[in-house]
DNA sequence: GTGAAAGCGCTAACAG
DNA sequence: CTGTTAGCGCTTTCAC
C-alpha cells in the first residue's frame, strides 16, 4: 500500500495538494488534480480511512441495537437504516443484542471509544451507562421506545393501526375478541392496547382482562394463546395478536380443531411481514413501514453528531410518527355467530 | 473526553504506562494499575479506538457482503457471524448488497482505505476489483460460492441435502417429481440439482428437463412453479423446491386447486427457515446449519489477515463442508398412485 | 491554488 | 516493570 507521501513525490506537489484533491477536489486546480490522479492510479493508492477518521475525530459509522436480526421485521428496517446512512456517508455497523443487556452495553459502548458516532437504538431500553441527562452520545430510539426526554424517536402509529384492525373486527360483527399481546413492560404494547381500547369503547364495550394473552411475539406463543382460548366455553369469534408470528402460531392451532380460518374463526395479525401473504390463509394485518423508520432516525441522528462536533447544546427532543395501513387479506370474515 | 495525556497526569506516570494497562494489563504492576485505573476512572476515560487502529493499521473490522438481509437464512448466517467474530475481538459491518454489483463494490473496497481488515463474501460472485490471483486482501466465500483457487470457501453440503430429500421422495414410491430449482448461475444450484440426479441414479431415473422449473428463490416463483405443473396432463406426485419460501409458495398453489397437501401432492422444501413448521402443512425439508458458517468463516478470514500482517505467503485454498440434517414434517406423504 | 508544518492519541521499540 | 521518544497517514491552519 503507498501512501500519501509516495503519491505527492510521484505527482510532484506536497501532500497537502494530494490530500486536498481526495477530500475536496474543487479546490484543487484541474491539471494539478489530474497529475496527482494519474499518480494514485500508478500507485495503486487509496486513501487510508483509518488516518483519515483519526485524524478528524469521528468514524463516519453509526451503530444500530437490534434485539434480534432473524425478526423479519427488524431486518426489513435495518435494510432502511443502511440505505439511509450510506446515503449520508455513513456506514452501519450492526449490533445484535439478542435482548441480553450486557451485550447491548458492549456495543453502546463503541461509541465512547470513538469507534462509531452514533447509536440508534431499536428496543425500549436506554443503552449507556451514563445518566442519561449527562449524555453527550447522539442516539435515537425508533420501532420500541422508552420514555426519556431528550432522545428523539421515531415510532410507528401503534395506537392509530390496533385501532383500525380492531374495528375491522367489529365493524365485522365480532364482539367475542382475543388478543394476543407482547410482552408487557413494552410502551409498543401499551400503545396496541390503548388502540384496542379506544375502538371497543366506540362500540361501547370495555375491553376485558380475560380476553387478553400476553404472548412474546413468536409462533409458539400464538400458538399456546389460541390454545387457551379454543378451550373456553364461550370462545372467541375472533383473534387479534400483536404480530403477525403469533396470528400465524393461532391459525395454526385452530386449524388442529377442524375449525375453518376465517368461517369459523377470525385471525388478525400486526407488522405485514413477508410471509403473511403466504400463510393459509393469507394474513388480514396492518402494515408497519419499516424501511420508512431509517430517513427520519438518521435525520435525528446526524442533526445530533452535528451539533455535538459544534458543542451545540441539544435542544428540545423530537419525534417522528410513522402511518399506518391496513392490509385486508382472507383471514378475517364475518362473524359467524350473528 | 479526556486523553491518554492527561490520565498519565493524574496517574503521575508515562503515557506508556497508561497504555499498557489498557492493552496489556498483565504486564503492568498490580499496584500502577491501581492508580491508572482510579485516574481513568475519575477522568471518564476510554481509550480512543480511532487512534489505535490507526496506530496498529487495522480496524478489527470485517464486512459481510449479504445479497439480501430480509432473507431469513442469511439473516441467521449473519447472526452466526457476528458471534464468531465478536469472539476474536472483531466487530461485524454489514454491507447489503441488494444483487447489485456496484454496491458490493463500494462496500468491498472499504477494505482498500483499510476500514475493514477482510471481507466475507456470501454470493457466488468475485467481489473485488483487482484479479484474483493478485489479491492481497483476506477474502472468505460462504453460503453461494464462486470457483477461484485461492479463496477458502464454507459451503453446506448442498449435494447431500437434495439427494437425501430426494431419496425420502423416490421411496415414499414417488416417481414423477417436479423440481423447482434456483437461478442457474449459482454453483449452489448446480449442486442440488447433482444431489437430486444422484438419487434418482440410484433408482434407475433419469433426469427429466420437463419436470424441471428455474426459480429465484421468492414465495412468488415457487407459486408459478406450482401453477405450471398443476396445468399438465400427467401431474407430478411430489414438488421439490429448492428454498423454503418457494415450496410454501407452492402449496399456496397447490391448495387453491382443492388439492390436499401431502395426500394429493407431497412438498418438499430446503433450508429450514423458522417458518417452515409453521407452515401449513409444516414442511418437511433439509436444515442447513445456519449459524454454523460462522466459526469457519472467521477461522478462515482471521488466518489470512495473519499472514497478510506477517508477510506471510497465503497457502492452499481451504474449504470446511457443513453438513445437512434432513426434518421430517407433514408436507411429504407416500404416494397415492401406488 | 499550493506548500510547510504541526499534531490528532496512541503503540512499540529501546533503554534503563 | 516503567519512561522516553518516534511516528503511524492524514487534515488543516497559516503563509505565500
Amino acid at each position: 500500500m503507498s501512501d500519501i507521501k509516495k503519491v505527492s513525490e510521484t505527482a510532484g506537489v506536497s501532500i497537502a495538494t494530494v490530500s486536498r484533491t481526495f477530500s475536496s477536489p474543487d479546490i484543487v486546480s484541474q491539471k494539478t488534480r489530474a497529475k496527482v490522479q494519474k499518480a494514485a492510479k500508478e500507485l495503486g493508492y487509496h486513501p487510508n480511512s483509518l488516518a483519515r477518521n483519526f485524524r478528524v475525530q469521528r468514524s463516519y459509522s453509526i451503530i444500530a441495537l437490534v434485539p434480534d436480526m432473524t425478526n423479519p421485521f427488524f431486518a426489513r428496517v435495518i435494510g432502511g437504516l443502511e440505505k439511509a446512512a450510506n446515503n449520508r456517508g455513513y456506514t452501519l455497523l450492526l449490533g445484535n443484542t439478542g435482548h441480553n443487556i450486557e451485550i447491548e452495553k458492549k456495543y453502546a459502548n463503541l461509541a465512547q471509544t470513538s469507534l462509531v458516532d452514533g447509536i440508534i437504538q431499536l428496543s425500549a431500553h436506554y443503552p449507556l451507562e451514563c445518566e442519561p441527562s449527562l449524555r453527550k452520545i447522539p442516539l435515537v430510539n425508533i420501532c420500541e421506545c422508552f420514555n426519556e426526554p431528550n432522545v428523539p424517536q421515531v415510532i410507528f402509529d401503534n395506537v392509530g393501526g390496533a385501532r383500525a384492525i380492531m374495528k375491522l373486527l367489529l365493524e365485522k360483527q365480532h364482539r367475542n375478541i382475543g388478543i394476543v399481546t407482547g410482552p408487557n413492560e413494552s410502551p409498543l404494547n401499551e400503545e396496541r392496547i390503548k388502540g384496542c381500547e379506544e375502538a371497543l369503547y366506540e362500540y361501547g364495550i370495555k375491553l376485558d382482562p380475560d380476553n387478553m394473552y400476553t404472548g412474546d411475539f413468536t409462533f409458539e406463543e400464538g400458538y399456546r394463546a389460541a390454545d387457551i382460548f379454543l378451550k373456553r366455553e364461550t370462545k372467541p369469534t375472533a383473534i387479534f395478536c400483536f404480530n403477525d408470528e403469533m396470528a400465524i402460531g393461532s391459525m395454526k392451532r385452530i386449524k388442529e380443531d377442524g375449525l375453518r380460518v376465517p368461517h369459523d374463526m377470525s385471525v388478525a395479525g400486526f407488522d405485514d411481514i413477508h410471509f403473511a401473504a403466504y400463510s393459509d390463509p393469507p394474513l388480514t394485518t396492518v402494515a408497519q413501514p419499516a424501511e420508512a423508520f431509517g430517513e427520519p432516525a438518521l435525520n435525528f441522528l446526524c442533526d445530533q453528531i452535528d451539533r455535538t462536533r459544534d458543542n451545540q447544546n441539544y435542544n428540545a427532543p423530537e419525534r417522528k410518527i410513522l402511518p399506518y395501513e391496513l392490509v385486508i387479506r382472507d383471514s378475517v370474515a364475518t362473524c359467524a355467530k350473528n
